[in-house]
DNA sequence: AAGTGGTCTAGACCACCCT
DNA sequence: GGGTGGTCTAGACCACTTT
C-alpha cells in the first residue's frame, strides 16, 4: 500500500468532477463503493478531499453534488518585490534613510528586544511601474545582521536576508489599519495632503522562531488594496 | 443520537488541550478510545477537528501533540458578532435601513448577478459594547432569500440565515483599503469628521459555491485593526 | 416508505519511529 | 521488535429529504 486507496479514488473523482456541471449530481456513495471495490468509509474519506476543496458539497438525505467554481487563494506571505510582480507590476524603490536606531518601546515590544536595542532602520519609498505605491519603515535588530547597512538596499530585502545572512522570513503576523498621511508623506506619495491610507503592520518570523523583522507600510489607497481568501473553520 | 458522539469528545478534548502545554503528548488514540468507551475511528473523527484547527499535530508512529499556539493560522472568516465576542466585546446592532433595491452596475458584477436584479440591502449600525464600531451595508440576492426583511434584522445575520434558510457562508474573498469618511458616516460612527478609516468588502460563498452575500464595513480606526497570520508557502 | 448522506463499531493490517 | 498513527473493512443504525 504505497499510496493510499483514497487518494488514488480521490483523483479519479476529481477528474470525472471537472467534466460535470455545477449542480449536477454525482453517483450515490454505496454505489461509487461498489464502483471502486472499497468500502464506503473510503469512498467518503475521498470525496472529502474534494469537498475541503469546495469542488463538491453533500446534502443530507438528498446527495452530493458539483459545486459553483471558485477562485479563493490564501493569504501567502510576500514580500513588496513578490507582491507587485503577482499583480503584474514592475517593483522599485528609492532609498530615503538607513541608520542604527536604539528600538523605541513598542518596537522593542513588538520584537521582544529590550528597550533601546540596536535595530537597523530602513526607510524606503516603494514603486510599481516607477510610481510611489507605498511608504515602508523596516527595522530588524542589529545584532543578527552585522553590516546590513553596507549591502545595496534598493532592491529586495527578502532576498538580501536569503543570500546574505541564510534566513528566510517564513511567517509572520500582520495587522491593518487606516491613517490620514501628514504633509510629508503625501508629498513622497504623490498624492492630496490629508488622504486615507492603508497601513499594513508586520513582525516577520524565520524557520528557528526568531522575531528578524518589523515592517510598517503605508499603501497609497488609489492604487493598493489588499486581497484575502477566507474560509470557516467549523 | 442528537448531536454527534465526536463532537462532544472533541469538546472535551478542547478543554483538555488548553490546560495543556505546546509539544506536550496526548494520550494514544488507543487509550482514548478505552476512556470515552468508543471505537478508535470515532476519537479520530474528534481529535481530527482540533488538528483542522492546528491545536494539535500528529507524527505517525510517534504520537498526538499539542501545537504552538497562535503559528500563522490563516485569518477564518468570522461574522461581527464572532469577531466581536473573540476580542471579548459584546456585539450589538442598530438597523439604519433595510430596502429592497435593484443591484447597482458594481455590486452586480461583485455578486454575478444580471444588473438591476432585485437585492436585499440591509444598512446596520454594529455596536461593541454599545459603542460603535462599524457601518455596515449587506447586499443578497432576493431570489435566494424570500421574506427575508420580516426577520428580525438587529442580531447576527449569519445566525438568521442557517436557521432560516439552512445557508452557511463557508468562504468568502475580503478586501482591505481605507477611506476618508464623510460627514454622515463620522456622525454615525461617533468620530471627527474627516478621520480615515478602515473598508473591509466581502463576498461570500455558501457550500454549494453560490455567490450570497456583499458586505461593505466601515471600521472606526481608533477601535479596530484586522489581524491575521501568513505563512510562506514554497 | 424508500433512499440518501451522517455517524459509529470492532476489528484488521500497514508505514513509520523509537530503542 | 514494540508501539504509534494511517488506512481500510463490512457491516449497522440514525437523521433527513423526497415520493
Amino acid at each position: 500500500m504505497t499510496t493510499p486507496l483514497y487518494l488514488n479514488i480521490g483523483e479519479q473523482l476529481s477528474t470525472e468532477v471537472s467534466r460535470m456541471q455545477p449542480g449536477d449530481r454525482l453517483p450515490k456513495e454505496r454505489e461509487l463503493a461498489e464502483r471502486f471495490a472499497v468500502s464506503r468509509m473510503t469512498v467518503r474519506q475521498a470525496l472529502s478531499l474534494l469537498a475541503d476543496q469546495g469542488r463538491v458539497y453533500s446534502v443530507r438525505g438528498h446527495g452530493t453534488f458539483v459545486a459553483q467554481p471558485h477562485v479563493a487563494k490564501d493569504a501567502t506571505l510576500a514580500s513588496f518585490t513578490e507582491d507587485m510582480l503577482a499583480r503584474g507590476l514592475v517593483p522599485g524603490s528609492r532609498l530615503l534613510g538607513a541608520a542604527e536606531v536604539p528600538a523605541p518601546a513598542e518596537l522593542a515590544r513588538a520584537l521582544e528586544l529590550p528597550e533601546g536595542a540596536p535595530t537597523f532602520r530602513i526607510e524606503r519609498l516603494r514603486l510599481a511601474d516607477n510610481v510611489p505605491m507605498c511608504l515602508e519603515t523596516v527595522h530588524l535588530p542589529a545584532r543578527l545582521f552585522p553590516q546590513l547597512l553596507d549591502a545595496d538596499l534598493t532592491s529586495s530585502l527578502y532576498a538580501l536576508l536569503g543570500t546574505r545572512f541564510r534566513t528566510t522570513v517564513v511567517r509572520a503576523e500582520q495587522t491593518f489599519s487606516a491613517v490620514r498621511l501628514t504633509r510629508r508623506q503625501s508629498d513622497l506619495l504623490g498624492v492630496p495632503a490629508g488622504s486615507a491610507a492603508l497601513v499594513m503592520r508586520r513582525v516577520g518570523v524565520d524557520t528557528r522562531g526568531r522575531l528578524v523583522e518589523h515592517a510598517e507600510s503605508i499603501y497609497r489607497n488609489d492604487r493598493y488594496e489588499f486581497r484575502l481568501g477566507v474560509v470557516r473553520t467549523p
